[in-house]
DNA sequence: ACTCGACATGAGATCGATCCCACATATCAG
DNA sequence: CTGATATGTGGGATCGATCTCATGTCGAGT
């Protein structure tokens, strides 16, 4: 490959001049620049990265930490990122975290171990003390994304899910729906806990709190949705909706309403979270509170490269989520929801 | 950040000792192994990549290119490779190339700037001359998988195209199915070329040929595949089974089929191909070929790292298909495939 | 006793860029 | 004419590692 001195030889010029005119910044006559120009054109000159950063001490690189990167959720925000990075001409490297500490805190090390100009971390756990220190040491700005809060971190971006939660709550409540089941994902998430309080909002908006519903707390996983709903349609048969932790659970909980012949939405509404890529292909198409996740991907971005670009950023922003209709919600059957009196059979539709 | 002159000065050594120890090569003896080791420790000594890499021309960095980091498919892929890449102590940067070959060109030029040791590549579209010139000149090692085939490849992972084709087909042929639509994507891909060698050798086995089948190319989308099968419902309303070019365009077939009330697989059988992230999610479950993506994504990356130690690897690596059987492909309804005689009706299971 | 090989270490060049600083010229105000 | 300012260029140190080569010690073999 050639390098820059081969470009500044066959430009007659020194290497300084050349590096100021591919750097933008500096002096340059025209006459130097149109030399130049021609000799990088023909050797094919290309900078080394490796040098530039050396010397530079940036290498173009920005670092990322998602749970799992086979994931469509987090493909999805991986896209988004890297949308946004290349229009700067930054790179990505992705690892994945598995929400494990030990595994997050290797995934970062690596990354800063690689030079990142910065770091955008979606993490499941807080950051190992170490880990931490290292980070701040380093000096590299870090953004966070969803999941819980990170202290090292120079802005966060978070998605709405209280307002998202309280948008599919309120939704159940004005089909008529009361014995409503919530099944919530793991209590050390964050987004757990936001959730619940968007939910609180919309109960009292009906004159309700949490006692008046059943909250069950699990995994975000398809399989605690197919036990918890299971286990609900023996113990509390008289319950009418079910809203999902994620969307996720609201396939196991399909899959166990449709194995106990119940229908969706005429027996029992279902509403998700996330609007997942499988969330459309479910039958009923699920209702859910979307999630923009590759948005919060590209929010996220565009927050690191104004930090690193010295530029001063808001600390927090909170994308909107959406809610997306489809099939899988209905009014409850029956009677109105204020008097208790049992409900006629529906017949199939 | 501590430096390795640093820890050469604390451990009372030079520089020299320390690089021999972090490279594992040289001799070093055992006192200034302990030295050396306690001043990294005390230190928090990393060595620095980019310094690294400018000396000794690698970064340990695999670039790989896709069609698509946002789609499930293609994270998968990714999956597999960082996932193998990891234990060898490499990251891996991915650029996507929307099957374009600009934006392909683009891409593999990104990955070589940033001096990437290998490239994996998936690409769609013949390498652009110029790019192809330029991937020799930098001697950096290459492996394809699936797409089309690219001259400056050390090695190719493909999936079994044919004889995941030939699979499916013949179930479709066991099954009592005569009037089958294959809807294909474009004939740009490779794939499609290869299925339909596969489809063409399980139709021999019938005694048929392709011209007994329904073929249509299209894309590998839902779209087509809606709009196909509800064009296919009006203009062939004797096809019993539709064998879809991908499980995005079984989404579509599978929508278009529901919309004018037919019953899959009473009706009509439906078979995909990928057993993408959804297709568990269809109702009736998809039965389709399933291609290993992830496992290409790790056989690539081990294929790749074995090129880089100067192993001699085989030219062509082929991961075999797996038929996934779910609910979606059941007899063929009303006569036996072989006597044309009338066979009892079937009941909805 | 001396030679050879294994073990052990360090000095210094090198990778390819960046960037500070010194220097040169031109222009213009006072 | 002098000094200040804008424009333009090149020399050389520097980033932090790697790696070749020179040098040195020690013990075994002859």
């Amino acid at each position: 490959m050639a390098t820059i001195t081969d470009v500044s030889k066959r430009a007659g010029v020194s290497r300084s001049t050349v590096s100021r005119l591919i750097a933008g910044n500096g002096y340059v006559s025209d006459e130097a620049r149109k030399a130049v120009e021609a000799a990088i054109q023909e050797l094919g000159y290309r900078p080394n990265t490796m040098a530039r950063g050396l010397r530079s001490n940036r290498s173009d690189i920005i670092g990322g930490v998602v749970v799992n990167v086979s994931s469509p959720f987090y493909a999805q925000m991986i896209g988004g990122m890297q949308e946004t990075a290349r229009s700067a001409g930054k790179s990505i490297i992705v690892a994945s975290g598995y929400a494990d500490r030990e595994e997050e805190a290797r995934a970062i090390i690596e990354l800063l171990d690689r030079a990142c100009d910065g770091l955008i971390l979606y993490l499941e756990n807080a950051l190992r003390d170490d880990v931490l220190e290292i980070v701040a040491r380093s000096k590299t700005p870090v953004v966070t994304v969803g999941g819980n809060e990170c202290p090292p971190a120079r802005a966060r971006v978070t998605i709405d899910n209280a307002s998202g939660a309280a948008a599919g709550m309120r939704l159940l409540l004005d089909k008529g729906h009361r014995q409503i089941a919530y099944l919530s994902g793991g209590t050390i998430y964050r987004d757990t806990h936001e959730r619940l309080s968007g939910i609180d909002a919309a109960l009292a908006g009906f004159g309700l709190s949490r006692n008046d519903i059943h909250v069950e707390h699990g995994s975000f996983s398809e399989t605690f949705g197919h036990e918890a709903t299971a286990r609900l349609l023996i113990e509390r048969p008289d319950i009418t909706a079910i809203f999902a932790g994620d969307d996720d659970v609201a396939a196991g909980a399909l899959l166990a309403l449709k194995a106990a012949g119940k229908l969706v939405p005429e027996d029992v509404s279902l509403l998700g979270f996330d609007d997942n890529f499988h969330a459309r292909h479910l039958t009923p198409g699920l209702t859910t509170v979307r999630q923009p996740v590759d948005e919060a991907g590209r929010v996220a971005t565009r927050l690191l490269l104004a930090i690193l670009d010295g530029e001063p950023v808001a600390p927090v922003i909170t994308i909107p989520t959406e809610l997306i209709l489809r099939h899988s919600i209905g009014p409850v059957r029956g009677l109105s929801p204020t008097s208790r009196h049992v409900a006629p059979a529906l017949t199939a539709s």
